[in-house]
DNA sequence: TCGTTAATTGACGAAATGATCAAAAAGAGA
DNA sequence: TCTCTTTTTGATCATTTCGTCAATTAACGA
């Protein structure tokens, strides 16, 4: 694994990176088929604006959000549909987790 | 967002979180067709063993990869093909986010 | 221009993460 | 059993991340 290849591997890992928070992903998916502002997402995830602004940069900084200004507020819209397909995926991973912790109990 | 809701996110995060570093992202991406030991996977991303070691333990904790031993060797599998597939989407997103860089540097 | 609303930024402390070293398991074979 | 090989675990420290507060920026209308 050379330089090169590691740099690859930290620009698609920050995509990641930034997905793997719980509010964060919060948002990825509120967004997923709408435009919404600063303030709707706040009132959807329960936590300060300030807070909700520094995760929006995040997601933004990675490429998976784009943001536009609309009069006094600014409107958030998901940049990488294909996120939401996988998803189906990743609930899938977690199932199999929760399914692999039954059997350490059950035997 | 109610506590359900946020532990089901915070459930989904953790795989994003966990494929979120260029080490194991890269692990994830030699192990996409073939089962390799730990000393294999030493080899390819060069770091120290028991680095590796550590990395392994938080994606198999978060169900993408499975091990079984095969005598003094641990053997080690990716149990989520699909990962393979968003890698293109992936892509996407960190071209388009280079797109963004060069078109701010060339106006 | 002043006041209001909407959002971002900076500073700070607490908590989590990552790399490295040494020590400990766990199996294979003499 | 003793030793070698392969891997995991524990301790430690530096770095990063996260959430909160206060201050700041930006645009709107009166």
């Amino acid at each position: 694994m050379d330089t090169r290849e590691r740099e690859r591997l930290k620009l698609k890992s920050d995509v990641f990176k930034a997905m793997g928070h719980p509010i964060r992903l919060g948002v990825v998916e509120f967004l997923h088929d709408r435009e919404m502002c600063v303030c709707d997402i706040v009132d959807h995830v329960g936590t300060g604006m300030s807070n909700v602004s520094k995760h929006l940069s995040i997601l933004k900084k990675a490429g998976i959000i784009a943001d536009r200004r609309d009069g006094l507020k600014i409107m958030y819209r998901l940049t990488m549909p294909c996120a939401v397909d996988f998803m189906k995926c990743v609930e899938g991973v977690v199932l199999g987790r929760l399914d692999d912790q039954r059997a350490l109990i059950t035997g």
